[in-house]
DNA sequence: GCGGCGCGTGTAACCGTTTCCACGCACCTC
DNA sequence: GAGGTGCGTGGAAACGGTTACACGCGCCGC
C-alpha cells in the first residue's frame, strides 16, 4: 500500500498534522520554514493525498456524476466528449454510469453516485420525468439531458426534436418526394417519440395523410438493414426516407443499394444527429446535425454555475436546435 | 442536503448505529424484527448510504479509474465501451480521467486517482514505461493498455502492432502493388511507432527499400487529407497506402478520389483499428482490425483478477492480435 | 445449580482528511 | 511594564460510515 498519510509527513516534519494539511494546502498562516519542512518531508515520503478522505472532511468532491443510457456509438461518446472537455477545464473528475436503458437500473445508478459527486448529469431518454424527480436526491444538483417533458423541479436541457423532425420532412417534401417513409426509434424512447410526432404532423401539413409510412426501428445498425428490406418490398415504393437517426439512415441506404435502390436519385434520404460518420458514406448523408459534443459541454456548465450559486435556480428549459446539413444523399439534381 | 444519514437511521429505529449498518448489509446476526425496524426507518427517512464515507471506511471503493490520452473518435469510446460493459457486470463504478496527451496531466490525473478507486487502467501511448513505472502508486493495482515496452512493473495488454503492420503490407503487396506509402502516426506515440517500424521492415523483406514512401501524419482527419494531396504531387505515384489509422485512411481515400485518384484500381489502401466507420465508407475500407471493446473488456478482467488475488501476480504482457479484414478498398480484381 | 457458550446488541475506535478553537508567544502601544 | 493584538501552532472534533471488542442474557450440558 502506498500507505503514507499525512501523519506520517507530519511525524518526519515534525510538526502536527493540521499544520501539515495547512502547509500542503497553502493556507495562509503557516511560516515559510514549516511550509517547507512538511513539503519535503512530503516529497521525500511520497505523499499523495486520499481524496476521498479528503471529500469526506471537505464535503466537497471535485467529481460530477453523469448518468447515461448508453455508450454505444458516437452519439454518447461525443457527449462524453463535451462533459469532459468542460470539466477538464474546471479540475473536476468524472464518475461515469451507464444504466442500459432500464428503469431499475437508473435509480441504482443514482443511489451509487451519493456521498462521492457533487453534481449529476443525467441522460434519460427512456424514463420519464416524474421518475427523475423522486429519485434524483434531493439535495444535489442536477442537470436532466435530453430527458421527456421536465417535471420542473430539475433544469433541464434538451433537443428541439419536433422542429427537427419537420424541417427534415419540409427538406424532402422540397425535393420533390412525394412518399416519405420515418423509420423510427424505440418506442418509449423520448427523442424517438418526438421525432415520430414531428414527422406526423409535418407529413400532414405538407402532403397529407395517405404520403406517410412508418416502420419501426431501435436506432440500431440492425434495424436500419431490415426497415430497408421493408422499403424494398412495397409497392409504391417511396421516394424519401427520414430516418430517426444517423445510424440507421446509414445502414438502410447501404441495404438499399445494394438491391439498386440510390440514393438521392431512386431516394432521398436524411438521418438525424450529425455523427461523424455521416459525412464520410457515398453518397453522403443529409442530417439534421446536432452539436453533441456542446450538449454535453453546455451541460457541465449549467451544472457548475448552480452548484456554485447559493440561491436555488429555477427549473429552466434550454433547446438545442439541430440544423440542416444538406449532402448528396438528399440533393435531387432536378427539384 | 440529503443529508439523512445512517445515525438518523438508528435513532429512529430505536437501535445503535451499529445494528443500522449491520441490518443495511445483510449481516448475519441481527434479529429479523431489529433488521424489519431498521429497513423501515431508512425507507421513510428516504436514506442513501454516502458511498464516499463507506469506501473510507471499508478500505475499498469498489471504482475503477480509467486514465486515457484522449476520449475523441471510436477508438477511445470503443474501449470504454468494453470496459464499461465488464465493469457493469462487476458492479463497479468508473472513474474517467483524460490526460489530453501530456505527461504532465499524466502524473496528475493518476494522483487525482487516488484514494477513490481500487484499481487503474492506463492507456498511455505517449509517455514511456519507465515514467509510469515512477508514477503508478506504489500499492495501487494498475493495468497499462497499449504502453510502449512495459518496464516490467505492470501487467500489461497491448497491441501487436508489429505483427499487424507487416500483415498489411504483406496484403497489399499480394494484391499486385509495387509503390507503397504509409501515412503515419505521431511520432512519440507508442503504435504510431510500433506500426512504422512493422510498414519498414515488411517493405525491405519484400519490395526492398526503394518502394516505400513516408508521409507524416498524426492520426487525425485532417492530416489524413494532407497526406492524399502529398501523394497526388509525387511522381511516380504510389499504388498502395497503409494508414497508420482508419480515420486517416477514409479521408485520404476521400481525398484521392476527389482528384480522380480511385480506390481499389489506381491505388489499394488498407488502414488499422477497425473502427466501425471503416464498413460504411464507399470503397469499404479494409482494415487490420482490433476488437476494442475486447481489449476493454479484458484489461478490466484482468485488473479484478489482480485485485482479488493476493499473491503479487508477475507482470505479463498480454498481446492483442489485429485481424486482416478485407474490402473493397484494396480488393483488386486481377491480383 | 453452575459454568460456559452463543447470540444479539451497543460502545467506541478507526479510515485520512480538514478545520474550529484554544493556547502560547512575540510584538506593539499607551 | 501591563494589556491587547495577531500570528503560528497543536489538540481534537468533525465528515459518515464499518467493525473489533465487550457485555448481558438465555440456554444447554454436566
Amino acid at each position: 500500500m502506498s500507505a503514507v498519510t499525512i501523519r506520517d509527513v507530519a511525524r518526519r516534519a515534525a510538526v502536527s498534522v493540521a499544520s501539515a494539511s495547512r502547509a500542503l494546502n497553502n493556507h495562509a498562516s503557516v511560516t515559510p520554514a514549516t511550509r517547507q519542512r512538511v513539503i519535503e518531508a512530503a516529497r521525500a515520503l511520497d505523499y499523495v493525498p486520499h481524496l476521498g478522505a479528503r471529500s469526506l472532511s471537505r464535503g466537497r468532491s471535485n467529481t460530477i456524476g453523469v448518468v447515461l443510457p448508453d455508450l454505444f456509438g458516437e452519439f454518447f461518446s461525443e457527449i462524453i466528449r463535451g462533459i469532459d472537455y468542460a470539466a477538464h477545464r474546471r479540475g473536476l473528475q468524472l464518475l461515469l454510469s451507464n444504466m442500459h436503458g432500464s428503469a431499475d437500473e437508473t435509480e441504482l445508478a443514482i443511489r451509487a453516485m451519493r456521498g462521492r459527486v457533487d453534481g449529476l448529469l443525467v441522460m434519460s431518454p427512456q424514463v420519464d420525468a416524474e421518475f427523475l424527480g423522486r429519485n434524483l436526491p434531493k439535495g444535489l444538483p442536477a442537470i436532466v439531458m435530453n430527458a421527456a417533458a421536465s417535471d420542473g423541479t430539475h433544469p433541464t436541457i434538451a433537443i428541439d426534436n419536433l422542429a427537427g423532425a419537420r424541417e427534415a420532412v419540409a427538406h424532402l417534401v422540397a425535393q420533390g418526394c412525394t412518399r416519405i417513409a420515418h423509420i423510427t426509434g424505440p418506442e418509449g424512447n423520448a427523442d424517438a417519440d418526438a421525432r415520430r410526432a414531428g414527422f406526423r404532423t409535418a407529413m400532414i401539413e405538407l402532403l397529407g395523410a395517405g404520403a406517410s409510412v412508418e416502420i419501426e426501428g431501435d436506432f440500431s445498425e440492425a434495424s436500419g438493414i431490415e426497415a430497408a428490406w421493408k422499403i424494398l418490398g412495397q409497392n409504391p415504393r417511396v421516394d424519401g426516407v427520414f430516418a430517426a437517426n444517423d445510424m440507421m439512415a446509414v445502414a438502410c441506404m447501404a441495404t438499399l443499394a445494394e438491391d439498386g435502390m440510390r440514393a438521392p436519385d431512386d431516394v432521398a434520404i436524411i438521418g438525424f444527429d450529425g455523427v461523424p460518420i455521416a459525412q464520410y458514406v457515398t453518397p453522403a448523408l443529409s442530417t439534421m446535425a446536432l452539436n453533441l459534443a456542446e450538449l454535453g459541454e453546455r451541460a457541465l456548465e449549467k451544472l457548475v454555475a448552480i452548484t456554485e450559486s447559493e440561491e436555488k435556480v429555477e427549473a429552466t428549459t434550454e433547446m438545442l436546435k439541430p440544423e440542416l446539413v444538406i449532402r448528396a444523399s438528399s440533393r435531387r439534381r432536378h427539384a
